[in-house]
DNA sequence: ATCGGACATTGATCTAGCGCAATGAAGAGC
DNA sequence: GCTCTTCATTGCGCTAGATCAATGTCCGAT
């Protein structure tokens, strides 16, 4: 697989979506300075403090961004999927880690030819900063989630999360006879820390919701979504059902979860 | 008080810290297009949804970022502090209303006429890219905060992240001999939304802490800090504390929450 | 000065979620 | 096959925090 494939196979995302629509030499361009990483899972990519001197975009995978605690616990602070971009541009060291939840595979840029190319190409560029842009706005998106005080409340959010973000993402958004099926790419420990609480009542709140009947559990880590209304509900923002039901999702970026 | 006034007398804070290091044209432009507004407290400048057509910069005063939940709650997701940008660019609808939380000045640009200039100067698009960067990082430091599972740990991280964001900031931030005074910027309500809480819980963890002898409550909204390191540990990093001990804070961007 | 409203605090009760411990379930290595 | 390890689940006592209600405090308007 080259990066121009991927431009081009990938191209339901954000990123890596409007890198496909960047000029053919530019692309090229890319593609000669880009190299495929094989990740394998748990494997660190990154670490905070060190100047990483590499950009990325990720292919395939899950990829978790993680804060080392000086207690040495982990904090995840995130995650990336395919079409999203991790690593500093113009810019100091790393302030997480980053590490492979999944198998995955990215595309690795030198950090130096990559900044030529934006200093370029203002047209990368433009993208660059839009993607950015994007990105705080899911991250504001995480913290309305997380400041639900109920703990079914944050899961239900981090399920419509997925829900929108892994939209078209092969593998891991399916459907069972019409029903939608979400794979959970952490474990129960880490969701724990990423919500604010602890496994045992990660497990508690899931189970609730299977009482409920919002949720099936089919393994840990695959759950169907039994009423995407009644979630939305519970995490307290009805609109984020009606944006995961419409069908036909417009461009990215006009509701609050709608981006994708 | 023109814009070109601001970028000097501000310089301390990281966005127009960097402007004031633009080349003197491109700041006279800026000023030609820039107008000072200023706004009383409570008034909204921006609505979620439709399209913003104006660039701002806080000159003074704070103001802050929210979200109106469907059933009319309003759920603070960030503050604006002087130094601060806020509004779109290139992009669609902004995703939150903006309110000012004390009587405020901002400066605002038409968003073409900004537009337009940044096409035309790579070191302001330059600047604008690693802005947005410093603010993904801001926002994940909040997600740390907020993912604390206690009340009072995710307190003393917002008293923490008010002190290195308040640092330099005119009548936000005090020293009662040798002691660290700030000024919370919003009401207990607001704070509750902020922090996943209630009201009470939040004034009952404010006592809590002045009970152990970690801050002193002069007023509702102007605690004392007595021990930072209590608050650090309370709020989970150590590492919070050091950072705002340590007197000659390096350029932002080197610790967790070393940013200004 | 007095009233009214917004906000902060305090008290009392009740429940959600923590903390610890024990028990399953699934995969890796031998 | 087996054991060992890791992760998820379940049970139970206990605390933090939600919830409801009352009181206090400050400020602006009349």
């Amino acid at each position: 697989m080259t990066f121009l494939d991927a431009t081009n196979r990938l191209c339901a995302f954000s990123m890596i979506a409007d890198l496909a629509e960047l000029p053919h030499d530019l692309r090229e361009a890319l593609n000669k300075i880009c190299q495929l990483r094989h990740l394998r899972q748990g494997q660190v990519i990154a670490h905070p403090g060190e100047p990483h001197d590499l950009v990325g975009f990720v292919a395939e995978g899950i990829l978790r961004m993680q804060k080392t605690l000086p207690d040495g616990r982990q904090h995840v602070v995130g995650l990336l999927v395919p079409g999203d971009v991790y690593g500093r541009v113009f810019d100091g060291a790393m302030q997480f880690s980053i590490e492979a939840a999944t198998e995955a595979k990215v595309f690795v840029f030198p950090r130096h030819a990559f900044e030529a190319l934006l200093s370029a190409s203002p047209a990368l560029d433009r993208l660059m900063l839009l993607h950015f842009l994007t990105e705080i706005d899911r991250t504001r998106d995480w913290m309305v989630i997380l400041s639900n005080p109920k703990v079914r409340g944050r899961l239900a959010g981090f399920l419509m999360m997925l829900c929108t973000r892994f939209r078209n993402i092969e593998g891991m958004l399916g459907s069972m006879n019409g029903m939608l099926t979400v794979s959970i790419p952490i474990s129960r420990a880490d969701l724990a820390h990423l919500l604010g609480a602890r496994a045992e009542s990660i497990s508690r709140a899931f189970h609730a919701l299977a009482d409920d009947g919002m949720i099936d559990i089919i393994r840990p880590d695959l759950v169907v979504l039994r009423s995407i209304e009644d979630l939305a509900d519970e995490a307290g923002e009805p609109e984020m059902g009606e944006a995961i039901l419409t069908e036909d999702l417009p461009s990215h970026r006009i509701g609050s979860l709608r981006r994708l």
